[in-house]
DNA sequence: GGGGTTGCTGACAACAATGTCAATATATGC
DNA sequence: GCATATATTGACATTGTTGTCAGCAACCCC
């Protein structure tokens, strides 16, 4: 009776998704400071060497993750922000709470990383939305009144930023203010927003 | 003729102010996760133990370095968003350059240290600024048409969390919107925000 | 079932980082 | 000028982290 333990055998893609997906809590845990390979092997149940293995090296990971991160923007934006259908406020709420779970703090690390930004951009995907939602403001303005395409990629940045800021510093900010920092001045928070940009358009 | 080196003795504000402001520079150069004492010391001329003398140990540097960054903030914020006279314009300009040279991104990095804000709070800043706010929108508002209070802490919230976000990704979600990523386009998107809200601020 | 491919691991190497300490230099007070 | 206080440093200890490597084990193919 041999006592060898019983050794997982994974796919590469199995492995490399169990090993980013278990960084991605750690570094929403704990932040991006502290991200070690022990740390994230004996997380997953792992070895570190595998992590090499499978990325190279620590910089392999760390790329890895923020282009995840870049992607995982791109895939909760554009439906968030696309749809025709929904309600402002359903909007604002998607893109907002697509930020949650650490999103925005893996992407802050990212500006932190890159800071120019020329090493991982994220493709035409501001552009894409702004197309998107452009297309339902003119086709909802009165004939002969469509709004500015300027105006809304303005509109468009102002919602990203926004909601960028908001997920990182909010929370800091509304008890600086001496509001509650909880979930429901988030969403008043929110609801103002999007009554303001709701004004703005039907000027 | 001795080949002893002159010794440069400093007073401990000096020194702590020194090895302060040559961290800052570097984590604006480089960011936060490379910040490392052999190297501080290095580019400010000193041997890295008298970092260690001065502030206990590199957490202690580190919690002086945010508690530095939130200061600074406060310092800038106030007399910014604060004055009577400025224009919106002017303000925005200063809010918005308030965050340059990598104060945003400190704050950001503060952010993922202390993620719950609890160890580092910015006092009541957020509060002074939106009574100064409040106090000069009810002198311009017409008599008996007061603007909420609720409306002007939106407001701040909106202005803060936007300056923030926009310092950090602004630059990346330009290029990502096919726009290109100049002063010129910042400024231009500071005038748009700067005429929405006045916009909203005298509907 | 035999052999090859490769995911996986333990042990080790190399290096880098923080922190300690005794010693030295410089300023200040007398 | 002398003594005291302390800012400053070089050398060292310690610990932790990335990376390497040879070997083991699971799966696939014949």
């Amino acid at each position: 009776m041999p006592a060898s333990v019983k050794r997982l055998r994974r796919t590469p893609e199995e492995a490399r998704r169990l090993i980013l997906d278990t960084a991605q809590e750690l570094i929403a845990r704990s932040g991006p400071e502290g991200l070690r390979l022990q740390e994230i092997a004996a997380a997953a149940g792992i070895s570190h060497p595998l992590i090499l293995h499978h990325f190279g090296s620590r910089e392999g990971l760390v790329r890895a993750l923020v282009q995840q991160a870049v992607d995982e923007l791109r895939d909760k934006l554009i439906p968030a922000m696309g749809s025709a259908e929904s309600s402002l406020e359903q909007e604002f709420d998607q893109v907002f709470d697509a930020y949650r779970d650490g999103l925005a703090q893996r992407l802050a690390w990212l500006a932190t990383i890159d800071p120019t930004g020329e090493a991982i951009s994220p493709a035409a995907v501001m552009r894409d939305i702004a197309d998107s939602l452009h297309a339902r403001r003119a086709a909802a303005a009165p004939a002969g009144d469509a709004p500015d395409r300027a105006d809304t990629e303005m509109l468009v940045h102002l919602i990203a930023v926004a909601a960028f800021g908001d997920a990182i510093v909010g929370r800091r900010l509304w008890r600086s203010a001496g509001l509650p920092a909880t979930d429901d001045t988030d969403g008043r928070f929110r609801r103002w927003l999007a009554a303001l940009i709701r004004e703005h358009s039907l000027r």
